[in-house]
DNA sequence: GTTTAGTACTTGACAATACAAGGTAGCTGA
DNA sequence: TCAGCTACCTTGTATTGTCAAGTACTAAAC
């Protein structure tokens, strides 16, 4: 997996998914893996950075399986996000593909 | 625009474009601004790694407009870059497009 | 003939983000 | 009790793009 075009895209798919429902952090890994490789390292920073920004609210449920888990809930500044960069990234990857056809037309041999 | 969505695709464009035709250095500047906001500063380092990397070759040509243009030339590596890179991406945008739909199915009201 | 605008490239300090590796700690069942 | 899973968090490192500044060449305007 290409570590570099995960940049950024990661914070949508996070923002995407709490948007859908709340989640905890182990839960989260488990979901975003599905769609893109990801490391548990990666998340846990990430969804701090959310909660300080704002787009985040948290808390705690005491589990069975383990140490209490650390629910995330999103604003309504989170929702505005997601929006915002569910728009940038239709922007950006439309332009890249409409590129790579037109690369693709005449390649040189 | 959003910085982060720019890694590693920037180098993708970059590939694409040379690998159209020869090109120098200010002329992809130019040609990838199209795309996507770019630096100027962003794509002469990315043109020297790309370079070093042997995805390139140069060649110097004088030009009446200004100091000798350096052109880079795509190489059999680089090529091979190209459509992994190009495949890779592919996979990548689907599988974030894929997600982004799932999660507009059933939105937190 | 000197200034100005545009072309062409380089460098270095900086910011953002992902990963790897490691640590802490709770719970269950053998 | 201890192995294995669950759950969370931190730190150091690498990669890549940005910004700002600077060098230098050419043509045309003045």
């Amino acid at each position: 997996m290409n570590t570099q075009f995960k940049k950024g895209v990661l914070e949508l798919i996070v923002l995407l998914a709490v948007n859908k429902k709340d989640m905890y952090g182990y839960e989260l890994v488990m979901e975003v893996s599905k769609v893109v490789d990801v490391n548990d390292g990666t998340i846990y920073p990430l969804l701090k950075r959310l909660t300080n920004e704002r787009y985040f609210e948290t808390y705690l449920v005491d589990s069975t399986e383990g140490p209490a888990r650390k629910y995330y809930k999103i604003t309504v500044l989170g929702k505005e996000r997601v929006e915002e960069l569910r728009d940038n990234w239709k922007v950006f990857a439309n332009s890249v593909n409409k590129f790579i056809k037109e690369s693709m037309k005449n390649e040189q041999k």
